[in-house]
DNA sequence: AGCACGCCGACT
DNA sequence: GTCGGCGTGCTC
């Protein structure tokens, strides 16, 4: 035996372990040991699945166990793919062996195993292929002898179609298998297997549409587009749209564009947006090579779209916000569609941004990145204005459609749910055979209840909240941890039995509005009335199908479906979301009361709005009303700048909290460390923020793999940025994620 | 994350 | 005398 130098492969594990582990390749493998394949590896006593990342020239000083098996014949991912994945794992803080499961598509993920057997045969790669058997004639000119009359249908057919799945020929012929035996035996016939793709579309086929006449301003956005696309580097964009716009056509010219330089397309949409509308405009302009990643697939759906992606069989996906690790290669463009939505964050596991990571692949794939959006990120306006993003404006709708007609109806002093102003409104969309909507981001009956007695309110023994009394239900339950009790309860403190309901749900507003327009069919649309599979969808259908006049609901209703019949929207309690505990909760009403008031109207007629409020002295709900976004902008920017926010890319907030037996100050130790890494490793200002305002969270065993995420409040960020001015770390607790922009990294 | 090792309370 | 609680530490 010749003397023989060692292969030896560094492995990525999918634990939360923050290093990587090499192994030795045996003879046999080293022409397929190479980097983006799994390898099924000896971890401990355990034995688990791998991620290859490559050669290793200097050997550690240990002892190295040898792999078992390489699991894939061709490479997941491409070098540049892998140096995405390592910039996410470094820069989330996240070990990059999960990064690239999550990465994977469910079904191929996970292979653990442990036990002894070397001879276990279901170590593989993938076992989600699906086959299928494919009949063709064999020799379609020779007269069939004699035969049975099904086989002679059944050879007829095939000889006609000249090749055709079982599974057609079974539909047609109920069982048939006996026939194809014989006429397989006789020679007449051959079936072969061929792996077949799972189609989420179903068969359904799609009118096809060509490109329409571009308004001027979306012609000037489409022109700056493709000039950039011409160049081929990464160019970021912004497109600010007001609803109704047109910016899902500048979304397919450009795309268009890109496809015809040969260059392929991700798009990115808020998992709640992933409609059939958008999908279908997608597929009728351009037909097949167009894959979906979204989370109701199956998995052997999603397996079946990743394959089509990764062979370069697709040019254009549409996904939620994990399509942005889409096997995707030659990336000419990337669009985040509503890219303000919060659903592009991943709030576990790997907490990720996919707006934001949207840029980072760009970058790297020296492609042009495009955020659309009618209410764009504060983050984004800033980026605008200081050259980061290059600002497109579609200021006009579509066909000179107007803007609803928006009035505000002040609640001060109001005692009913619904405003005296909303009512003969809704009678009259009524009388004219339109229908409405009516949005409160509340659900339940009443919101909180107190004591008629003593005034104590109802609240959740563990998180600190006010119960919401659910009629419906008989309950009053804690929306954070579910705790519910017999509704609506006895006063805690004087056992009264009677309490007031204040502040209205969604299922209140329901019940008024059957009192208040009786002739009216009304429907409520809320996570309490969208519990089963596919109740959304019935629920939506019953507005488009004109069987019913009234939809109240929660912000479920202000995004993704259109409603096309509706002509009337009203907003209930519109400032309540300014109160949220949170330093974008202006940002955040904007651009709700926005995305509500851009429901109303249709192509004939313009819509009507009427928010409620008690007061609509803010510039949040004033420009949501005027439709001034740039107002808005504006004046957050202004705000934001006087209280000395960092300009919007300040830092990761971290957070912890304690429990009863450790105390947050027990994690001192923990934070710091975290603390050090962070400023160590990316260069960022960090300060500690003080204890969580709500004990929300609890904290089991290791409270080092439960980082929580807490949204720091305007108060927060001001004791932040004093601390941080005077340069000294404020009280105890507080994690958030890393909420920066990437725009400002580069 | 698992999984083992390890050292203190109540039990067939 | 053991079973089992979870604290700590390790995994090429």
């Amino acid at each position: 035996m010749p003397n023989h130098v060692p292969h030896i492969i560094e492995v990525a594990i999918p634990l939360h372990l923050d290093r990587t582990f090499h192994y030795r390749v045996p003879r046999e493998m080293e022409g397929q040991a190479l980097a983006g394949r799994r390898a099924f590896v000896p971890f401990g006593r355990r034995r688990l699945t791998g991620y290859i990342l490559g050669n290793v020239t200097a050997p550690p000083p240990h002892e190295l166990k040898e792999i078992f098996e390489v699991l894939d014949p061709e490479p997941l991912w491409t070098d540049s793919e892998l140096e995405f994945f390592r910039w996410v794992a470094s820069y989330y803080l996240h070990p990059l062996g999960e990064v690239l499961k999550t990465a994977l598509p469910a079904g191929i993920n996970i292979q653990d195993r442990k036990g002894s057997g070397q001879d276990d045969p279901t170590v593989s790669g993938g076992k989600t292929i699906k086959t299928e058997i494919v009949y063709r004639a064999a020799a379609p000119c020779e007269p069939a002898p004699h035969l049975g009359a099904k086989a002679a249908d059944i050879l007829g057919v095939i000889r006609e179609a000249g090749d055709i799945p079982a599974a057609e020929l079974r539909r047609r012929f109920g069982t048939c298998s006996p026939q194809l035996k014989r006429l397989a035996e006789l020679g007449l016939v051959t079936g072969e297997t061929r792996e077949v793709y799972r189609n989420p579309f179903g068969d359904d086929a799609v009118k096809r549409d060509t490109p329409r006449v571009l308004s001027r301003h979306q012609q000037a956005a489409l022109d700056a587009l493709c000039a950039a696309l011409d160049r081929h580097a990464f160019a970021p964009f912004l497109l600010h749209g007001v609803t109704g716009s047109g910016k899902t056509e500048v979304y397919l010219q450009a795309i268009a564009q890109a496809l015809g330089q040969d260059k392929n397309a991700l798009v990115l949409v808020p998992e709640i947006s992933l409609t059939p509308q958008l999908v279908q405009r997608f597929r009728a302009r351009f037909g097949h090579g167009i894959a979906i990643l979204h989370s109701g697939l199956s998995d052997g759906e999603r397996y079946d779209e990743w394959r089509r992606i990764r062979r370069g069989q697709a040019r254009i996906v549409i996904g939620a916000r994990s399509a942005i690790f889409a096997p995707l290669a030659g990336i000419g463009i990337i669009i985040v569609d509503e890219e303000h939505e919060a659903s592009f964050k991943q709030a576990d596991g790997l907490r990720y941004n996919a707006r934001d990571l949207a840029l980072v692949r760009g970058r790297m794939e020296r492609a042009v990145v495009l955020l659309g959006s009618a209410t764009p990120l504060v983050t984004s306006r800033y980026a605008a204005e200081h050259g980061k993003l290059a600002l497109l404006t579609l200021p006009e709708r579509v066909e000179q459609r107007p803007m609803p007609t928006v009035e505000l109806a002040p609640m001060k002093g109001v005692a009913t749910a619904i405003s005296p102003l909303l009512v003969p409104a809704l009678e009259a969309t009524l009388a004219a055979g339109e229908q409405a909507i009516i949005f409160l981001n509340r659900r339940g009956f009443a919101t909180y209840l107190v004591c008629a007695e003593c005034g104590a309110p109802l609240a959740c023994p563990n998180c600190s909240v006010s119960l919401t009394y659910h009629r419906q239900r008989g309950q009053s339950v804690c929306h954070y941890c579910d705790y519910a009790i017999p509704a609506p309860g006895i006063c805690p403190a004087c056992g009264c039995q009677e309490l007031k309901e204040l502040g209205a749900g969604t299922e209140r507003l329901e019940h008024d509005l059957r009192e208040l327009v009786p002739q009216a069919r009304i429907l409520r649309m809320d996570s309490d009335t969208t519990g089963g599979k596919g109740s959304h969808g019935r629920l939506l259908a019953r507005m488009s199908d004109g069987s019913a006049d009234i939809l109240v609901g929660t912000q479920m209703i202000a995004k993704g479906h259109d409603f096309p019949g509706v002509t009337l929207v009203g907003v209930v309690n519109a400032e309540a979301s300014l109160a949220m505990p949170d330093f974008r909760a202006a940002e955040r009403t904007f651009q709700l009361l926005s995305q509500v008031i851009g429901r109303a109207g249709r192509g004939d007629a313009p819509g009507r709005v009427v928010v409620q409020a008690q007061s609509s002295d803010h510039y949040a709900i004033q420009n949501a009303v005027r439709h001034d976004s740039d107002a808005f902008y504006r004046q957050e920017l202004e705000f934001r700048r006087e209280v000395g926010y960092p300009p919007f890319s300040f830092l990761a907030c971290l957070g912890f909290s304690g429990t009863a037996e450790r105390p947050v100050e027990e994690h001192a130790g923990t934070v710091a460390r975290l603390l050090t890494q962070l400023k160590r490793e990316k260069g960022l200002r960090v300060e500690i923020l003080g204890p969580a305002p709500a004990p929300l969270y609890r904290l089991r065993g290791r409270f080092r793999r439960q980082i929580l995420l807490k949204s720091p409040t305007r108060n927060d960020l001001r004791r932040l940025i004093a601390a941080w001015q005077q340069n000294r770390p404020a009280a105890s607790t507080i994690r958030e994620y890393v909420d920066i922009d990437p725009v400002d990294m580069m």
